[in-house]
DNA sequence: TCATTTAGTAAATGATGCGGATTAAATCTG
DNA sequence: CAGATTTAATCCGCATCATTTACTAAATGA
């Protein structure tokens, strides 16, 4: 049980105030005072323990005067210096690896093609952390001025207790994977959590639902992943475990029995059905050389009959799938992410038809489905924001109780 | 944005403290200083002035004396006598009330078998009004007693607005019938709920869930609903909404397209089809009395085909649905509850079986699936603990910020 | 009777947020 | 160009609160 102590109160209002600072750019003291409803005097304390902390820095010149009278207001905004961490996105094929500075900027980012499935779990880590270490030194940085490291991972995964349960990247389960890699980077503290949890994070912090406190993102990759944030805060199920949309079950397109949703809507699946209905025409060749998405990408422009009917099952069990998670979240945004909907139309039309016609009519207009494309290091970028998230609640350095220097 | 200064700590240790002494009964200081983390002198201040306000009281000899030394504990408890409200459980067919003191025992309850629906939204209110002042007078209470009406319907309700966006009770959408009730009972303020939500917090704080901060709770009456406890806090949807379990899509018997749970697994959709297959036999006559559910009991326990057949459909479909909630939550405890659970194993057997087969085998053992059986006045008296939980929290008279007298 | 033990309270201390007065730094005005 | 005005930020004093330490209360045990 959290006991409510003035330490604590000091660590929401700090919390507050650094949200503000971060989320609304250079701002004045006035102007943060103004947000947070906190007294002038008390945002003054806190930013003053903040700018002595160096976590935040002084940015004169405010540029734009409302009012041309008056004392000009000094400017506060992140010290991009403050500290800085790295991302990692682990997806089945791949490793993508950004590193930070304290305001989510990205230095540097590096993608390594690397099939990692079926290899054990210490040459995964191997891999990453020789990965990390490269990022960092691009990025001009050493290992010791690197605050934290998230890695994001598609699968059931323990954030808490740094522990994949299942994913789709490790043969076994119950991979301790965050204290794997703790151990391999020499003091910096390595925290693991499930993928679309980043990128959720991520849309929340630079993406489409900034200043939104509940909405859904569907991720569709290799797997399938769902991200929640509800009241601002991100929601983990019991224990602080991540929900696999994958293992969701739904009407399957033979229209008899069930489905995993994973088994017909994830990139894997599609696949593994086009290559099937492809075989033996001159566009089996792509899959061999590990293109089939692209092929079907491509089939899909031109209408291919078999790919479209694929795609549009593939579409309507996703629709599925969301008419019910809408059906319990009632969220005013749902987000679709991932690598799969370069598919476009053919995948993303049947499921908002199906979305519109499984849906109660009370919940018709609630949820306004977007898609957002991103690029690989952005979801990189969301690890890093992860970590950083922990750092700007964390009683800092002196600027905890006022520690007398 | 909740900004934290002193009177904020204050309100969150006294509920703290107001909260260890309504779950442990009779406790000395001592123990809550234990429970809660709260220094002494802290619980010593809090209960002090609880007890100068009247809502707890001291119960000297505090009987069981641990160690035999040393001055004896006073043992404090909630005093019943601090205040009474009033629940109440809307269902299609009946109105259930209850008055209860501050410890949320039951004072009186009224059970009025009425059939709610068609009828005019004011009509109802009467209706309930009318049992309200009924039941207070059974109590030997008066209406200025009375601090708080929380009624609960099944349905889509979001409760800070105090409206019911859908129910099978009103032929209606958005109906503000909080307003509508606060209106009639002079002064003594209504809000309404989710019925299930009420369960879910009876469950929380008698049930089968105490102490358990993690759980579902799937009510299944003439409609259908489901309660979230997540980190023991009631979860409810964007805007406060309650999620309406009955408009979830499920794979249908039939094995075809797909269902609302609500047209295969509710009470309402098992008498239809039930009375369908019995036209033209003996048991006929039932369904005509409105005894049509004793009568599905009485032939489920003789195993009659049909209708094991029926139930079994239902039981898988529910089945499917909880499969997906576990999931999404992966809640240490499934609580089923519900008039339309007195089928017995017939809807419960299949449900579990299909659990188990729909469940990933990484979620195969987390959730424990239970049935609680309730009497009826139990759900008002969740009702009751709706509008208890405010009063605990609220910043009560002069138990605020000191206000000195 | 008096030491011992446990429960509960009082006084002192320190952290915190807030309101009102004050200082700082610019523009406006005559 | 000097003083008035305006806006930003800070200083000072106060009230609240939780905690630590010392103390009192009320029982048992020798």
């Amino acid at each position: 049980m959290k006991t409510a102590d003035p330490e604590l109160m000091r660590a929401i209002n700090r919390f507050h105030v650094m949200d503000a600072i971060r989320r609304f750019g250079p701002i004045a003291r006035v102007e943060i005072s103004d947000r947070t409803e906190l007294s002038a005097t008390t945002v003054s304390a806190i930013t003053a323990a903040l700018l002595d902390d160096g976590l935040i820095i002084t940015h004169q010149l405010g540029g734009i005067r409302d009012a041309a009278r008056g004392r000009p207001r000094v400017m506060l905004e992140l010290n991009p210096a403050a500290a800085y961490v790295v991302g990692v996105k682990l997806a089945p094929d791949q490793i993508t690896i950004a590193t930070t500075n304290f305001r989510a900027d990205v230095l540097s980012s590096l993608m390594l093609p690397i099939r990692l499935q079926r290899q054990p779990v210490s040459v995964i880590a191997d891999l990453v952390e020789d990965g990390i270490r490269r990022c960092i030194t691009d990025a001009g940085l050493t290992m010791d001025q690197i605050s934290g490291v998230c890695i994001g991972l598609p699968g059931v995964v323990e954030r808490v207790a740094g522990i994949c349960r299942a994913s789709p990247i490790f043969g076994e389960n119950d991979v301790p994977f965050a204290a794997e890699l703790t151990a391999r980077l020499g003091g910096v503290v390595a925290t693991i959590d499930s993928d679309v949890n980043l990128v959720t994070l991520a849309e929340h912090w630079f993406g489409q639902a900034r200043g939104l406190d509940d909405f859904l993102v569907i991720s569709v990759e290799l797997g399938l992943g769902l991200g929640i944030m509800h009241n601002g805060e991100l929601f983990r199920g019991a224990n602080g475990l991540s929900p696999d949309l994958g293992d969701l079950m739904v009407r399957p397109p033979s229209g008899n029995g069930s489905a995993r949703l994973a088994s017909v809507a994830s990139e894997t699946s599609i696949l593994a059905e086009a290559r099937a209905c492809l075989t033996g025409t001159e566009h089996e060749h792509a899959f061999r050389l590990g293109r089939g998405m692209e092929k079907v990408v491509e089939l899909a422009t031109t209408r291919e009959p078999h790919i479209m009917a694929l795609l549009e099952h593939a579409g309507e069990a996703l629709g599925f799938a969301i008419a019910n998670l809408i059906t319990l979240f009632a969220p005013p945004k749902v987000i679709l992410a991932g690598a799969t909907l370069a598919a476009g139309d053919a995948l993303v039309e049947p499921l908002r038809r199906t979305v519109g016609e499984l849906l109660p009519p009370s919940l018709a207009d609630v949820a306004d489905i977007v898609v957002h494309h991103w690029s690989d290091d952005i979801w990189a970028r969301g690890a890093a924001a992860m970590t950083l998230r922990d750092l700007y609640g964390a009683p800092w350095n002196t600027t905890g109780p006022a520690v007398h220097r």
